[in-house]
DNA sequence: AGCACGCCGACT
DNA sequence: GTCGGCGTGCTC
């Protein structure tokens, strides 16, 4: 007998370690190849692992190893780069490499399930259709052909085969089937190919595009990471496609990430008319079996370009040649649970593994990306012009301290918008607070609505006549006496959108308006009705919150109203002011066009902002400018880098004192060396959220490496502490908010 | 994460 | 005397 195979298996359950099995008793045909799915026993059930590669020789005792069930799929589902990629990743977060391979995975591929088979309508002959002959048919050649053909064909031909074989023959079908010689089936075939239409043919590139696009496909076939700075309406989706369509021509496949679904019709649309092949769409509000189908369409190569949220950057994909991440600024790139990965930094680490070059893009980069491209480590690729020679909106500042506001609005800002309607022009304005309401408190006796389980107020929704918290979900209906003291005298202080759009409608009675926040798009479709009747003109004030600021374009407003700046310019956050700067500019960019240039006010009862002023007199790259050298002088990033432990626990204490352990842990391993700093623990900004009590503890160090050698050996010994009941820990490598 | 084993209170 | 609480520890 040749030497002991042991199996390394990677199991689907919450453990720090692989798991080593006796190979299956049948070996599977393609060899015991890493990267196959598998069912593997497992206390007394059993679950799916991922073969991670085979060794000689376990630690285990050899009587207690269990045998591989089976092997789920004919063909391993990673391949090596797949599986390093992974296992990086699993490393850099701190998080088991099981973790980082079943958030790889479609759900449906995490359970036993075969891989779903794709299936082709087509044809079969019958019986009948198989013994008649063929002669009789002599004066019906396109019946006889295609019963000729269904006859060769035991199982039969799918509708696209026919059809590539002898034209378009549904006549001939529709009697062959009625005679009952031929019928109807489902072929197990992966789909017809793709008809060729040839794409369409894009606009002549401008000289700043043709030479991002040059610059680009000089790095094709390695390594190579570029920042494409383009201002919103330069063009940047054009590069893009110019890039995919000669990486797909090299024959391999180009991955582009984007923040939210919300942006993928559009985008998809636009490359499906654009781009020869299959394109393989991947987000979570797919189905269960869709997501499966394009995820297998992505590993098998058979997906030309594939187009998704962050998880797309784990899908395998055999033939990478391209990755582009559009809006790399936005933080929906960080996952916020399981495996904290940055979409972002994913993308470049497997860019690297892949050998192919990466484009970050963005109207207002990150300062992170910034600095990797100052230092020469990324290039840096400018789009400055907007396409159609459209101007960039103005922005200026207006002074709201002691001015008499009507619905939040200035004097100023109410002229500006009586002007622009006047001219028949359509106006936004920001609110971020959704709600009427942000504090309900009574009058008489001071009581506040508060929520019972989060230290937070409670937003009257008026329009559901209910409180709602918006941390933990919890509500209750609105009270008409004061809960405390009986009397009718409760107040409604602050102002939420609802509110807004309330008084808007008083204040401009003539005029249609509009709201988008999360209430008002609950309903499906709400929000492209809504957009669709902005863009037809019918609205002229459109309200609402910052998800607006995202992906849709508003050519016919000219200006646009930022209200209440001022809370999130103090933010605690130390990433506040780069997320307002980010969304004016985006803004900004929404509106306006040629002849109509937009302008952006800006409400702020703090005028001499440094970073507002920065903003104004030298636009983003001013702004990023003062922000960096704000963030070398603090050591922040991306002048040091950051992890947060965080803890949380239904016991007041608990989560404080196990995070006070933990640092005396870390400050024992962090001894040889002061470059780790560990700051706190302290409460988290909101201390009770949803029931429990959170806290926090800040790893701080300049060095990467350092901080992940740190991390891992900490890391180990923080899992062995003892933990009081409910409490619950994780760490943020690389985190976006310290809240 | 499940799911066992394992030691201390109110029930047939 | 037992049913069952959830604390602790293991799963190859």
């Amino acid at each position: 007998m040749d030497r002991a195979a042991i199996w390394r298996v990677a199991v689907e359950a919450p453990l720090a370690d692989t798991l080593d099995y006796l190979p299956p008793l049948d070996p599977p045909p393609a060899g015991s190849r890493p990267g196959l799915r598998l069912l593997v026993p497992f206390g007394r059930g059993a679950r799916v692992g991922i073969l991670i590669e085979v060794v000689d020789q376990s630690a285990h005792p050899a009587d207690k190893l269990r045998r591989v069930e089976r092997v789920l799929d004919p063909e391993p589902l990673f391949d090596v780069l797949d599986l390093r990629l992974l296992a990086w990743a699993a490393a850099y977060y701190q998080q088991p490499l099981g973790a980082a391979l079943f958030a790889a995975l479609p759900a449906r591929l995490r359970t036993p399930e075969p891989l779903s088979v794709e299936t082709a309508p087509g044809l079969r002959a019958t019986e009948s259709g198989r013994a008649v002959d063929l002669e009789t048919l002599s004066r019906a050649p396109k019946q006889r052909a295609l019963l000729d053909a269904l006859r060769s064909e035991p199982e039969g031909l799918t509708l696209g085969e026919l059809t590539a074989r002898l034209g378009d023959s549904q006549s001939a079908i529709r009697t062959l089937r009625s005679k009952g010689w031929i019928t109807d089936v489902q072929l197990a075939r992966a789909p017809d190919p793709v008809t060729e239409t040839p794409p369409l043919a894009g606009p002549e590139l401008h000289a700043e595009q043709q030479a991002a696009v040059e610059a680009v496909q000089a790095a094709f076939g390695a390594f190579g990471a570029f920042l494409l700075d383009g201002v919103t309406g330069s063009g940047k989706t054009e590069v893009y496609i110019r890039l995919i369509e000669s990486v797909i021509a090299q024959g391999r496949q180009a991955l582009v990430v984007v923040p939210e679904i919300g942006l993928t019709p559009q985008l998809r649309e636009r490359f499906r008319t654009r781009l020869p092949g299959p394109i393989a769409v991947l987000h979570s509000a797919l189905k269960a079996s869709e997501r499966e189908r394009n995820w297998l369409r992505a590993a098998r190569g058979e997906a030309n370009l594939i187009l998704g949220t962050r998880s797309a950057v784990l899908a395998p994909i055999p033939r990478l040649g391209l990755i582009v991440v559009d809006e790399e600024h936005d933080d929906s790139f960080k996952q916020q649970d399981g495996l904290r990965y940055s979409g972002r930094d994913l993308a470049v680490r497997r860019a690297q593994l892949a050998g192919c070059p990466v484009v970050l893009g963005s109207a207002t980069p990150s300062l992170e990306t910034l600095r990797n491209a100052k230092l020469g480590r990324y290039g840096w690729l400018r789009l400055t012009k907007r396409a159609g020679g459209a101007r960039a909106p103005t922005i200026s500042i207006l002074d709201i301290r002691n001015q008499p506001l009507r619905a939040g609005l200035s004097p100023v800002l109410r002229a500006h918008m009586h002007a622009e309607l006047a001219a028949g022009n359509q106006i936004l304005l920001f609110l971020n607070r959704r709600g009427y309401a942000p504090v309900l408190t009574c009058h008489a006796c001071g009581w506040v609505g508060e929520c019972p389980h989060c230290d937070a107020r409670l937003t009257l929704h008026l329009s559901e006549r209910r409180l709602w918290c918006h941390h933990c979900g919890w509500s209750c209906p609105q009270p008409d006496l004061c809960p405390a003291c009986r009397r009718p005298e409760l107040q409604m202080l602050g102002r939420g959108t609802e509110r807004l759009e309330e008084e808007l409608v008083a204040l401009f009675p003539e005029t249609r308006i509009a709201r988008l926040d999360r209430d008002s798009t609950r309903r499906r479709g709400e929000l492209g009705r809504v957009l669709d009747a902005v863009h037809r003109g019918e609205i002229q004030i459109l309200l609402g919150t910052q998800m607006l600021a995202k992906g849709h374009d508003f050519p016919g407003v000219t200006l646009v109203g930022v209200l209440e700046l001022d809370q999130a310019l103090y933010a605690s956050d130390f990433r506040a002011a780069e997320r307002i700067a980010q969304l004016i500019v985006q803004v900004a960019g929404r509106a306006g066009r040629a002849e109509r240039p937009g302008r952006v006010v800006l409400q702020t009862r703090h005028p001499e902002h440094p970073l507002l002023q920065s903003l104004l007199r030298e636009g983003y790259s001013g702004f990023a400018e003062a922000a960096l050298r704000e963030r070398a002088e603090a050591e922040l990033p991306p002048y040091s880098h950051l992890a947060l432990a965080r803890a949380e626990s239904p016991n007041p204490e608990d989560a404080l004192a196990f995070l006070r352990q933990a640092h005396e842990l870390g400050e024992r391993l962090a001894a040889d060396s002061g470059a780790i700093q560990l700051l706190g623990p302290i409460p988290a900004p909101m201390e009770r959220r949803a029931g429990r009590h959170r806290a926090q503890l800040l790893i701080q160090c300049a060095e990467r490496p350092r901080l992940q050698g740190f991390l891992t050996r900490w890391v180990n010994e923080v899992r062995t502490l003892p933990r009081r009941k409910g409490l619950r820990w994780s760490l943020d490598v690389d985190p976006r908010d310290l809240l």
